[in-house]
DNA sequence: TTGTCTTATACGCAAATCGCATCTAACTAA
DNA sequence: TTAGTTAGATGCGATTTGCGTATAAGACAA
C-alpha cells in the first residue's frame, strides 16, 4: 500500500477521499429540455427568445437549474409543468453538456432531457406557455451520420440558438432517429389511439425518408405492440382506417 | 407579457433568469468509471474496495471530483490516468446520476463514464493500481431486456458495491450491449491486430450469447470496416487465422 | 514423408425478411 | 351510380440470415 511515485493512484484516491469536497468550487447544474413534437409532418422544438444577456436575442432551449433536494428527472419535470405547462409526456435524459465556457455567466453543467409531445401536448404548451415558439428542426444529414442541425422559424428564417443548444437538439434528433425503430419511442409522439398511417408518418418524419407502407406494416404489426381498438378513424372523406392502441409488451 | 397566475411560466422563467443561482446550494459533481475488459472470455470491471466510511468494506467505481475548471471529459480522462494509470482507451460519457440519497454525506450528482479496455490496457491498469480488482460482470438477463448485474470475485462470490454503482455498471453493460452490433464499440475491446474469431469473442462475451460463425463473418466482413493486415495469427498448432486491422470507414 | 488433429475459411442452400408493384375494400361526394 | 381517394391485402423477386458441410492450412506425431 505504500507508493513510489506522487500521482500513485491509491494516493490520489485517498487523498480524494479524505479532503471533503464541499471546500472546492462546484460547477452550477441545470437541466435543459428538448421538448420535441410534429408541425405539419415535420420535427419541430419548443424554444424560448432570450430577452437577457447573454445571448439576448438568440433562441433558447426552456431549462432550470436543480435543486439541492431536487433529483434529475424531478427538475426536468419541473422545467416541463413550469415552463411549458405539461406533464404526463415521454421524457428521458439525453446526455449532460460540461464544456467550460458554455455558459459565459458561469460555469453551467447541463443535463439534456429529451421530452416527447404528441400533438395535443405540443398545442397545449404553446397555448400554457405564450412565450414558448414551435421551430422547426430541420435535419441535413441522412441515417444516423450525426451532425449540425438547424431551426428555422415558421417564415422559413434561421434561428440563431443560445448557448451550446444547437448541439443538445443535434443529440436529441441522433438519439430520436437512433431509438426510433427498435424501441416504442415512436407512440410516444402520438395520441392514444392512431392509425398505421399516423405512426407511418411519425418514423417518416423522425427519419426525414420515405417509407415503404406494406413492409412498415408488417414490421409494426409483427412487433406485437398495436392494439386493434375495433373503431375507425372519423371524418375522413374516404375509407376510415383501423385505429390502434400502443400496448407495451406485457 | 402580463400574468394571470403565480405559477405562470414567464414569471418563474424571468424570476430564474433575474436571480443569481450562485446563491443557491450546488451539488457536488462528480464522474465515476465503468473500466470495462474481458477476462477469460467474459465481461469484467475493475473495482476498488472502500477503505473509509460510507460502504466501507464495499466495492466502488473508481471516480473522482470534477474540478471549476475542468470538463466531464478530462475529469473521466483524469480518472482514468491517475486511478487506472492508462490513457488512449475508448472512452463515453454513459448516463448521469442524481438520486438524492445516492451518497449519505452530501448530494453529489455523477456523470458516469464507460471505458474500454482491451486487455493489454487491463492488465496495464492492473499493475499501475494494484488497489483495482477485476470483478467479473454477470448479466443475468438476455438481449437489451435491461436489468441487475452482479460483481464477482475471481472465487465467484458476489462483491457487494457501494453506492449506486450497480445500477451504473447495469447502464453500462446495457448500453455496450445495445451499441455491439450497429457501432464500433466492439474493437475497442481488441487489441489493434486481431483475427475474425476473436472479434467473435468479444461479440459473444457481450452478448452473453454464442453466435453463427459463418454469418458472424459475412457480416463483418460485409461491413467494411475490417482491413486485412497479410499476416497471420502465430503460436497456433493449428491453421493460423488471418489477421485484421480496424478502419473507420473514412 | 505421411497421416491426423484442429481450426480457418469457403460454399451451398433453405428459411426468413424486405422492397415494391398491384389488387381489392370501404367510404364520401357528386 | 360512379368517380375519387385512401386503407389494407396479396404476390413475388431480391436480399439477408441461419446453419450444415466441405476444403484449406498449419503443427505434430508416427
Amino acid at each position: 500500500m505504500q507508493n513510489e511515485y506522487k500521482s500513485c493512484p491509491v494516493t490520489e484516491s485517498e487523498f480524494l477521499a479524505e479532503y471533503d469536497p464541499a471546500v472546492y468550487e462546484r460547477p452550477a447544474l441545470a437541466v435543459d429540455l428538448v421538448l420535441l413534437g410534429l408541425r405539419e409532418g415535420r420535427p419541430a422544438a419548443l424554444l424560448l427568445k432570450r430577452a437577457q444577456h447573454p445571448h439576448a436575442g438568440r433562441w433558447a432551449l426552456p431549462g432550470g437549474f436543480v435543486g439541492i433536494d431536487q433529483t434529475l428527472d424531478a427538475a426536468a419535470l419541473h422545467v416541463l409543468h413550469e415552463k411549458a405547462g405539461i406533464a404526463g409526456v415521454h421524457l428521458e435524459q439525453l446526455y449532460t453538456f460540461g464544456a467550460l465556457a458554455r455558459d459565459p455567466r458561469m460555469r453551467i453543467i447541463s443535463v439534456a432531457y429529451l421530452a416527447l409531445l404528441p400533438e395535443a401536448a405540443l398545442a397545449e404548451a404553446l397555448e400554457r406557455a405564450p412565450s414558448l415558439v414551435a421551430a422547426r428542426i430541420e435535419v441535413p444529414w441522412s441515417g444516423e451520420a450525426g451532425g449540425d442541425v438547424a431551426a428555422l422559424s415558421a417564415k422559413g428564417e434561421v434561428l440563431p440558438l443560445a448557448f451550446d443548444h444547437a448541439d443538445i437538439l443535434a443529440m436529441a434528433m441522433l438519439r430520436l432517429r437512433g431509438k426510433l425503430d427498435y424501441s416504442d419511442v415512436g407512440f410516444a409522439l402520438l395520441p392514444e389511439h392512431f392509425t398505421l398511417r399516423q405512426l407511418q408518418d411519425v418514423h417518416e418524419a423522425v427519419l426525414g425518408t420515405t417509407l415503404n407502407k406494406p413492409a412498415f406494416r408488417r414490421r409494426m404489426l409483427d412487433r406485437g405492440w398495436l392494439m386493434p381498438t375495433g373503431s375507425r378513424e372519423a371524418g375522413t372523406s374516404f375509407r376510415p382506417a383501423e385505429l390502434y392502441r400502443f400496448q407495451p409488451s406485457r
